[in-house]
DNA sequence: CAAGGTTTGCAACATTATAACATTTGCAGG
DNA sequence: CCTGCAAATGTTATAATGTTGCAAACCTTG
């Protein structure tokens, strides 16, 4: 099923986070941000998982190769990062995953498996629009979008079934 | 203007509350469960709140009332509510808010004032319809829906005005 | 009342996030 | 070059949020 989405499929996931970081490069150069060589190393780990990361892993990560880091060290570089829009936070797992369309205005619509812990970001315009449009009816002005949908992948959907 | 939304006029508020607490008791008969006095208590804090209270506010004011309470107990008394659609965690403000629409099958979209606080519950199933079948086309079986919208309400697009 | 499930009390602990302040680094202007 | 400022990082401590495990109290229901 070639239509499937791609974190769905399997698929050279190191060539997905070289692309992510490059992209990334590119992103904070236009924009005068500097990505530090731990901001860079912090995008790098929260790609390389396919599940998102809390911030007291990527802090155990960064511990176990060395890096003398601290909570805040964390929190900083994810601060950072968001800020540019190159990850975003789930709130309901609290937790960081790659942006998938970074650069791009947009506001991400997160499918979260509970069986399997992937995320897959979407960027639906119909969705935004909906929602935008019950918020003006209530006169409320919109700035920041959170929405994050759990349930079932297709592969765990079809893994329930043989079990 | 007659049409705003609850929150965003004048009201009296204990009115409010005591109806919530009415149909939250009605609630709990019909399905068998029991609203003890520490739940109901913790209701009835969550709605004279016109903001989400945390899970320690909630703890303070027990204690601040004798009531010999711990964490726990809060957490309890918030599951049992949530379980019985009684409120809502907001996942992006870590606090709870009374649920408007109890009794009824729905996913609330939540729009969050950043200024005054507020939050408004509403049900649009144009907006549920639209997240519905972008979950669809992704093969996706979706289970619950965090819907937070953060902005600001009709009353502090004015305030903004004239600061 | 006796048995069994539900609810609560209680202590400790786990996880997530921030504050405050010192230090270092990168870089623009003299 | 160097100096001085802003941005970034290091470091320590602490705040805020949420959970586990076990024992005691409490309803129900036979």
């Amino acid at each position: 099923m070639s239509s499937r989405a791609l974190p769905y499929r399997p698929h050279n996931h190191d060539a997905c986070v070289s692309h992510a970081l490059a992209e990334a490069r590119a992103i904070c150069q236009q924009q005068n941000a500097r990505l530090t060589p731990t901001r860079e190393r912090v995008l790098e780990l929260i790609w390389q998982s396919h599940k998102p990361l809390g911030a007291y892993d990527v802090l155990a990560k960064l511990t176990s190769e060395g890096h003398n880091a601290a909570p805040p060290t964390v929190y900083r570089a994810l601060d950072f990062l968001q800020q540019y829009g190159l990850v975003h936070r789930i709130a309901s797992l609290n937790a960081f995953t790659g942006c998938t369309h970074a650069g791009k205005h947009h506001t991400g619509m997160f499918l979260i498996c509970r069986a399997c812990g992937n995320v897959l970001e979407l960027m639906e315009s119909s969705v935004t629009t909906a929602i935008e449009n019950a918020a003006s009816a209530e006169a409320f002005q919109p700035e920041a979008i959170t929405l994050e949908v759990a349930g079932l992948c297709p592969g765990c959907q079809a893994d329930q079934h043989h079990e």
